[in-house]
DNA sequence: GATGAATGAGCGTTCATTCAT
DNA sequence: GATGAATGAACGCTCATTCAT
């Protein structure tokens, strides 16, 4: 499965993607030294254009990050909207988006990066920038987490924005981790299916209950 | 439950506490403008001491921010040490880390703050930086979990590494949330109980479960 | 009295006026914003041409403004010669070219701006320009002075080139003013009488001489 | 007379007058170069300051070229007014405010260049500058021809605000002329008589009035 | 120890100019 | 001739750090 074309894909250097070879350069910019610390002139010769053409595409520096939050997770929900269509249980729909989500950050581990990282200083430096991008991820998780409430499956005393936090919050972690970490220690398959064993069932072991992973 | 007695204390100006006064001084410029936007002068104002005094106690900003973790850390893992100490089983261990994970998020939001994003970011700004106080708070997860899983009580087969990123980045992202929200969609006392229970049993009811949260 | 068709006739956008049309945007910029705030682009825009079109008429920035004195220059130079062509005396015609020079500053408040202001500039940006034009617009004062001194009629004990700048800055200084006050204090025909009967006979009354101002 | 203590007093090089000197290397940076060539770190060297010490006096460079016109236009303008106070004639007070403005141009050429050729392009780059320093000198002039217009000694039919510009102009067109022109064609003290003589008498000879300059 | 004025390296951004189409 | 996307040198300004007092 491919969460989509990204990034990793060097696209003919034609003139009309110098948008897309700037973000994907930002990317690995942004990934390997962090917004405060990359300087548009690295940004600029990574994507193979002059300083001032970054300018051309984006109003600053800031614009840069944001509109690259804004592109890609657009595309990102894209893709996570068209993988779930036809899933028809919540349970499998959790499943489902739990390995979606390692997906993209097995796939494009840099821009995981930036977007996890950079997306917690956000509330920061941006004073305004609410990351509706973000938010509609998030609104994904609380869809099937609502249906799941809804038809009895999941344990409804459980508050929905909390439960999605929860969620969010260990594969949020967990990928971080990954991504950050030079010897894995686990591979991501699995970590999709113990997060889900845990989500599922918890950790605790009851009588005649063996875990039931995929 | 205090858990220090923490950044919001007024010292008395007298002449021993400077190195705490400008820590406590960063952790409220820092929560507020993030570490890059943090002026050092800001720090300093803040603090009431001149500039160039920061530099008689600290190397530099970055081990302004360093050494504020490791300070923080210290005192933090101290704590619940103590106050996990009479606990007998890993369950109950565990539910406790949570209560207090959360507990210091209410009482001290800017130092979790801090702590949380900035701490992300130190895996970018200082390439050496292996956050040790990070790593031994993690260990205190862990050690419940290996006690869990050889006493049979918890899942052996869930990677003791990915779960302690789990049940962290779980307490990391509510607290995140949690602490930057305005209006905060639940009170922390609730979110201990019920991350406490997804962890134990999970969110998929079975029947003739109820949850069994406090 | 117009002294030439001017850069406010929107020329039909035929394909031989270009450099006109160029001139006439960069008078109206230049006016509005200052040399060195203008920029080319803006001209280029106002122009109706792009900004590379510029560089196919002018060397660059500077020799567009340093072309737009000359040319308009030039053309002042042969309306003021026109028009004193007629005229006998000294007197009138020192009557006259003061009326003509606010004549010109009413009809075309821009191009009077940029003349002014920007040539005052322009002994610093350009290190050489001589502004060959400006001279010799002073030098149709001088010759009416020398004209005056000559027949007896103006007091012969005043250095020449001292006059012409004294007539030149009282002209120059009242026409900026003029063109850069809102609320117009005086008009312009007002002013040319008044200028004339200072420079004629000063201002302090003198017994039985009442001004024989117009 | 000393106009004031003057930027090319070379003053110690105390701690106190950081401020003084970096307006007094602006003053000679700004007349070398003009105000939009003049680079800040130019002015910083000048000086014998770093380039950021400039931004402990001052704002930006826009500000620096305002605050040098306020504090200078201030002395001056306290300099005229002692050096008018006791004088009891309009006709003298406005030959002595001739001979100020042009001894002020002599003492401190680079000042006056500055002054002028800056304040008219003031207008334009600071949009709400008001130059009220400058408004201040002018009315120096206007007192002058407003007493001598009530004691009927000037020609009460020309319009005071006209007039003083006439002569501000005037003035300031031979100052600026004076202070580029490489051979001095005329010394300011000469200029000072005739110009005195013109506004008084105007360049008209009349029968049986010989000049009376001084 | 404490101060805070001074430093100057570093970077985001602009915009006159070019040149492939 | 005309275009306008691309260029990159240039510069104003910031702020972590120093050091004379």
């Amino acid at each position: 499965m491919r969460i989509h074309s990204g990034g990793l894909a060097i696209s003919s250097p034609g003139p009309k993607d110098k948008r897309r070879r700037i973000h994907d350069a930002a990317v690995k910019v942004f990934a390997e030294k962090g917004f405060y610390n990359a300087r548009v002139s690295d940004i600029a010769k990574e994507a193979g254009v002059a300083d001032g053409t970054i300018y051309l595409y984006f109003k600053n520096k800031d614009d840069l990050l944001i509109s690259l939050f804004e592109d890609r997770m657009e595309e990102i929900i894209a893709n996570f909207k068209a993988s779930l269509v036809g899933i028809d249980t919540p349970e499998a729909q959790l499943q489902r988006f739990i390995t979606l989500h390692l997906k993209m950050v097995a796939d494009q581990p840099r821009l995981a990066e930036v977007l996890t990282v950079e997306l917690r200083q956000s509330s920061k430096f941006m004073h305004e920038y609410r990351a509706p991008g973000f938010r509609e991820y998030l609104g994904l998780l609380e869809d099937i987490i609502a249906a799941g409430q809804g038809s009895g499956l999941f344990d409804p005393s459980l508050h929905p924005t909390l439960l999605k936090r929860v969620i969010f919050g260990a594969l949020d972690e967990v990928s971080l981790h990954w991504v950050s970490a030079r010897r894995k220690p686990y591979d991501l398959d699995r970590a999709a299916a113990e997060i889900w064993s845990i989500c599922a069932h918890g950790l605790v072991r009851r009588a005649g209950s063996h875990a039931e992973n995929t």
